[in-house]
DNA sequence: GCAGGGGCGAAATATTATTGCGCATCAAGT
DNA sequence: ACTTGATGCGCAATAATATTTCGCCCCTGC
């Protein structure tokens, strides 16, 4: 892998793992057709090359407790570069704030916050967002349900891709 | 853990996996301050009682060639409980769109988009989106840049809440 | 005070991860 | 065509981990 383009023994790995991070490694290795020791060497590759970010446990936010989530676009002031970095790293900095992208068009950011209820979120939204210097005008949108959550990336995307440039 | 209740090693165990889901168990025991098997078991648990719903690698999407991120919020023309679930439906079998929301306010649904490029992403749009039965309006937003992406709960507010309560 | 459930941890065992070669393949250079 | 070097595979050995087993302790309710 001496280049940064992988082959599709990576993708499937790839695949696999976003898909349960926590498989072994011999049960990935069946799985993509290799004995598990080059599959370990590949996994350790795509990790320290930032193709695999990290893994993580899927926690159910509701049963948690968590039962509110909001979107919230954000409106700011002045969009000089100082100020649109400043509000990231406010947004940061809160907890209840889980994701911030920056947008094109009317808005300028949007926000995944969640929440344990309500008023607890009325009382970040008043009491922090809202009060934030540059803040000019915020719109929140309550999750009434979810229809679906898949972060990460359509494999099958990739590798009907892959097969028309190949 | 007759009780649905979590305790205090519990909820550090959801941190832990949430923070790192490939950590070895002799490691997560290590870190909550019991040894391995019970640390397993109550991992056991936690998996089949629900508040882990899984694991996943994160993957680079970027790196992987899908450099467009995309927010489009969608209205329809009815709301009627059919129409919605026929509209959840069709996103769940878009790989393009990764999740989706339904909320209040004058938008119906915010869909969360991924593509390799605008073009794909525009033939999507035109080809897919816009051409749904019901779908009475979409306006889109690019992610110019991410500045928080962290999924999941926050584990501190959780015992912040556990502290006040206890 | 004495069952009985629930949970812990030491120790034994089963699986996995990881390392250390030697072999095959391929491409470039002679 | 014959090296040579780089890349990657897989077998086999070793190191770590996961998982099971079982006895102990601490509660709680009789």
């Amino acid at each position: 892998m001496v280049t940064t383009r992988l082959d599709e023994i990576d993708r499937k790995i790839l695949a696999e793992l976003q898909a349960d991070g926590r498989m072994t490694n011999v049960e990935l290795a069946k799985r993509v057709g290799i004995s598990a020791p080059p599959c370990l060497r590949r996994v350790r590759t795509l990790e320290e090359s930032g193709f695999i970010r990290g893994y993580h446990a899927e926690v159910n936010a509701r049963e948690l407790g968590f039962e509110v989530q909001v979107f919230a676009s954000v409106g700011l002031e002045s969009q000089a570069e100082t100020e649109l970095t400043a509000f990231e790293e406010r947004c940061r900095e809160w907890p209840l704030v889980r994701e911030c992208h920056m947008l094109n068009g009317e808005v300028d950011f949007i926000l995944k916050c969640v929440a344990p209820d309500l008023s607890s979120f009325q009382q970040f939204l008043t009491g922090e967002l809202l009060t934030t210097p540059n803040v000019a005008s915020v719109k929140t949108s309550l999750v009434i349900r979810g229809a679906k959550d898949e972060p990460g990336v359509p494999f099958d995307v990739l590798e009907e891709r892959m097969n028309r440039t190949a």
